[in-house]
DNA sequence: GTGGTCTAGACCACA
DNA sequence: GTGGTCTAGACCACC
């Protein structure tokens, strides 16, 4: 896995299954891959799948049947609500941050279209 | 002063030096405040200052004149291409992590779009 | 250790620590000693072994994996272009250095023939 | 100037003067220029110039003639004897640099002659 | 145990 | 006054 150096592994972890369940590659429900399974999947120790899987059961986004394993909740609504959140947060912190540059709202949305400022195109 | 609690503080003073470079704060060429002087603007300690000083002038934003000071690149087409590097890599990893989030192209637009007056978004 | 006072210490741990990596005493992609044990080692303070490291991780010589160690480049070709290169620095600065003192090209070959088996020149 | 912000620059302008009075751009027994003139035509501060006048008089490399200026040393031993001995010094640093890469000393001669170990040619 | 950050404080060379 | 180096020592997150 390419984890970025600079922030903890579970976060990195965390952000990545919840990914997963958003996409809906875990349905609601579903039962999620052990963590011994998730530990090699992601070449890290299981107590760092732990770690990231318990803070994602106390977010109520997980929840554990015992000897049966842990499973993605039921509460599709809340699933939902969480896209809707860390879009919201995302949009917010990045339009603040193009405003700390100097660039206004309308720059930005050339930006977002592709295009410079001078007239040249993004990447 | 309000530093995030938890990212190195001294990534957070490269953050808001180069701000303030690219905003005009500090001009091309000009000298900046003394280590020791910004340590006590930001009340963090001296060698904090001289860690976040030392990337900036290993990425050739400012220069230092031993016993003299240290000073704005006077390359100012560096510090407009700074400006617009961070504002490309801002939208690309904006839009990336739209993206990872399963919301379109189209959708993410709407969220600009969304954007109310203060700054929050209209879902 | 005989560290030469007039060259700050970190750079002359980098230096030692470059011609370890040269010499094959670290292998490539191997861990390096932790950075406590480099500090015993060499009668610093950690945070000079650190800074050290920090330098030569910008060099792309080491990497670190957090909480595990630091450990050389596993890019082979690095490590002899390394080699090479400084190599070919001493060898134009020490033609420079003669060349400016007037020395001809042919002078200093027969400077570096001179040389006894001691090390020491015969004039 | 360009001077290397690594060492202190009384150290350069020392080296400076001693080149030029090697290679006889100061004739022995020839007039200094002033104090005032090396500072303004090295652009330091004449407390630097004066500083590295007095190494070089310490070193009676130079003297000083009251009211009326400073002087090269009339003893053309003396400058032969400094020039050798520099010389002297660059090679044997140089070669010992040169083994403590692990270079041999025919390898050595290679790079001198201009020649890498794998045949190709350095600039 | 690993590295990373930060502080307080000292000392130095230089201009 | 400027920046640079170094130390001692503390605390932290992570694995």
């Amino acid at each position: 896995m390419n984890f970025d150096n600079n922030t903890p592994i579970y976060l990195q972890i965390i952000r990545i299954i919840k990914l997963d369940i958003i996409k809906g590659e875990y349905k609601p429900g579903g039962k999620l891959l052990s963590v011994r399974t998730l530990a090699l999947k992601y070449k890290v120790n299981p107590n760092t799948i732990a770690k990231a899987l318990n803070i994602l059961e106390n977010e109520e986004l997980i929840y554990t049947e015992r000897t049966n394993g842990k499973f993605v909740t039921k509460d599709e609504k809340k699933i939902k609500n969480l896209k809707i959140e860390m879009a919201i947060n995302l949009t917010n912190s990045y339009l603040k941050d193009m405003e700390n540059l100097g660039i206004s709202f309308k720059e930005t949305k050339k930006y977002i279209e592709g295009r410079y400022d001078d007239g040249t195109i993004r990447m």
